[in-house]
DNA sequence: TCGCTTCTGCAAATCATTTGCAATAAGGAT
DNA sequence: ATCCTTATTGCAAATGATTTGCAGAAGCGA
């Protein structure tokens, strides 16, 4: 899949967006899927669970923790990363690394997408180009490649009095 | 510069790629423009420009201070760290940190490229691809952001039986 | 050569993340 | 509901990469 692709095609359009996945409809959620997976469902994978599906933020590690801990201060930093890593290692969340930064987490939508990193808020936007996903395809090969995986952020900072397209609301 | 493409703009060809810096000329030396940026030139700075400018495989710094030690057995990983720092800081190099690895370093040539990591050896190909740098842009200015930077990695491993392209000697 | 700084080596400190271990708690069986 | 086995937790210590404080060493302009 994606393998036979036509360098030379015309692309009708350079770059589709799609809408970041807080505005989609909800899948199954954590704690079943981990369940599901044969794990121990604790009281504190439940909460990090929910911490994790209720945020559409791409909190970081010890924000998870913060957030877990406001509703069982008992919780352990340790468990957190326990238990992300386990949601990763079973495919339920995704965790990136941006410059310089600690690890983020995000829930896994199955639908693959890179990121654009808001330098001023640390914000960051989900998109997807596949005009950019081919042409990853094609430079690996042309190189001798198959590709395997890639990373790709944008880091960029706002354009003063334009509203992003995707939060701009209805008026 | 580069700010005012044409996003419909039918390009000639979907990627340029470049050669290895390890095929281009070599510019000024490390040691001398360290000079000229007002800092003292040290027997172990000198050493490791050295090794920096010598080397065409992105080593990372535990491996600049493997070399280094080679040369000076007395020099610590602390001033490689700070000198390797030092030559970031005013341009010389540039240091990368791929997924989950140390960071490494490569010499700056002032063009602009990204990199293509052999998941097999972890060896390091830098490529360009002039479409891809203004669709970045463009979805940038699309999600209502004026970019700043980014990162593009490709993780790949060879196509059996195809040597690399800009590899392939002549026979 | 002198003297003023900048550097270096060493060890200790950070930062993010992982891990050993004894105590605790899931959850299937009874 | 109770037991029992085994996974999981909390805590503290360990890790790995990188940074930093400090006292002694070494550039380099005078």
């Amino acid at each position: 899949m994606g393998e036979n692709v036509n360098p030379h095609a015309h692309f009708a359009s350079i770059c589709e967006l799609h809408l970041p996945d807080h505005l989609m409809p909800e899948t199954a959620n954590l704690a079943d899927l981990c369940r599901k997976h044969g794990r121990r469902l604790t009281g504190q994978r439940r909460i990090i669970a929910d911490v994790v599906s209720a945020a559409h933020d791409h909190p970081d590690v010890i924000e998870i923790h913060r957030r877990a801990a406001a509703i069982d201060p008992g919780i352990a930093l340790s468990t957190v990363y326990r238990t992300l890593r386990m949601f990763a290692d079973i495919g339920l969340i995704e965790t990136h690394t941006f410059e310089g930064g600690r690890a983020r987490v995000e829930q896994a939508t199955g639908e693959h997408h890179d990121h654009l990193i808001d330098i001023t808020t640390g914000k960051v936007i989900e998109f997807r180009s596949d005009a950019i996903e081919r042409l990853q395809t094609e430079i690996a090969r042309r190189l001798g490649y198959r590709l395997t995986g890639h990373r790709l952020e944008l880091y960029a900072e706002p354009i003063p009095g334009r509203a992003s397209p995707v939060r701009r609301k209805a008026r």
